[in-house]
DNA sequence: GTCTATACGAAGATAGAC
DNA sequence: GTCTATCTTCGTATAGAC
């Protein structure tokens, strides 16, 4: 099981309250999205101190947001160490399980900050970094399918299906304000998804 | 073949410049997200008067925006006329057409205006006009299956599965300015459709 | 590491003339 | 229907003290 820590970057020594911007920014983006979340959003939410955000981030609102969404991309991934090995069926119904528990727990606000940020991105810089996320997911999962005794075109279709339809399907669900959407796109997934 | 015009609200005349208006946020919408698409952005992109925005848009950005939305939905909705009594596998390869030529002709720029306002909307109001849309799509989209000789169940089913995994594909395309991750939902999603 | 104060720019919205 | 001017709010970023 992967340790779900932020990669401290060289030179800087990652304090408490740098940790819980990082935490609080990822959330808040995937709620109110890049433009919506605010600096004093986030010192609000973390409680961290005012004086210390460009101590901590020098690049400013990108750094954070990188880190925030490197956070939630290791989230995700170190979720899926714990069904290595297990049949495909697993490896899909432990992805699934990541988003769903986010929109449960959100009450149906909160969606993905990675694909918050694609969408309202004015860098190259911050689209890099989301593509480098989506394709890890995608890479991973399929990974697993083949170890799972899938075939390798296989397994790579299936995994960027079960990224794009979950991602497509927490986006729904957070607009509609219901779990359903979610539910019948889980269900279909699974039934892709051989059991063994 | 539904005609696919911008609904004027009562009272109030749709004129060419209000037309472009909403033109241009619909595309501002899907390409820089709601806090990235300025009334000046849409100005400059339409060539519409300035003047005039608080004229025919009363209730402010919101109102151009769910307009736009407005559009966008409608416009989806319109393309799928063409295929109304064909085989499913003819429908799902239309609605896949939609988004393709999107992403395409954008340059893998633009994305979906639905989304983009989801992820950021900051008003129930938005919220639900966009859910709204989603759930015209998914509904159109499983009586066209429905009407192809589909069961109702695995008709919706499939119908919501279309949507999200497209609706994903476009954003990660997007974020990794290629068509692949794309190409590959488009690919998994045709197999998963009845071809009769 | 943390603080306050402030510069700077952008955007939405309103008022009133033409 | 369209124009300009302006108000107001807000957010990022910087400077410099503690």
């Amino acid at each position: 099981m992967t340790l779900v820590i932020v990669k401290p970057r060289k030179g800087i020594v990652p304090t408490e309250s740098r940790r819980r911007m990082v935490e609080s920014a990822a959330i808040l983006l995937a709620t109110r999205g890049l433009d919506g979340t605010a600096f004093s959003d986030v010192l609000e939410h973390s409680g961290a101190p005012r004086g210390s955000i460009y101590h901590h981030f020098p690049g400013g609102k990108d750094d954070l947001v990188e880190e925030a969404m490197a956070l939630a991309g290791e989230r995700a991934l170190g979720v899926l160490d714990a069904v290595v090995g297990q049949p495909p069926i697993d490896i899909t119904q432990r992805f699934l399980d990541v988003w769903r528990q986010v929109l449960i727990r959100s009450e149906l606000r909160a969606g993905c900050a990675v694909l918050a940020v694609t969408v309202a991105a004015d860098s190259t810089d911050l689209l890099d970094r989301a593509a480098a996320i989506f394709r890890a997911w995608r890479v991973r999962l399929a990974d697993l399918y083949i170890q799972g005794g899938m075939a390798a075109d296989p397994a790579r279709r299936l995994a960027a299906i079960v990224v794009s339809a979950t991602e497509g399907a927490v986006v729904i669900s957070r607009a509609e304000r219901s779990l359903e959407p979610f539910a019948l796109v889980a269900e279909e997934l699974l039934a892709l998804t051989p059991t063994a």
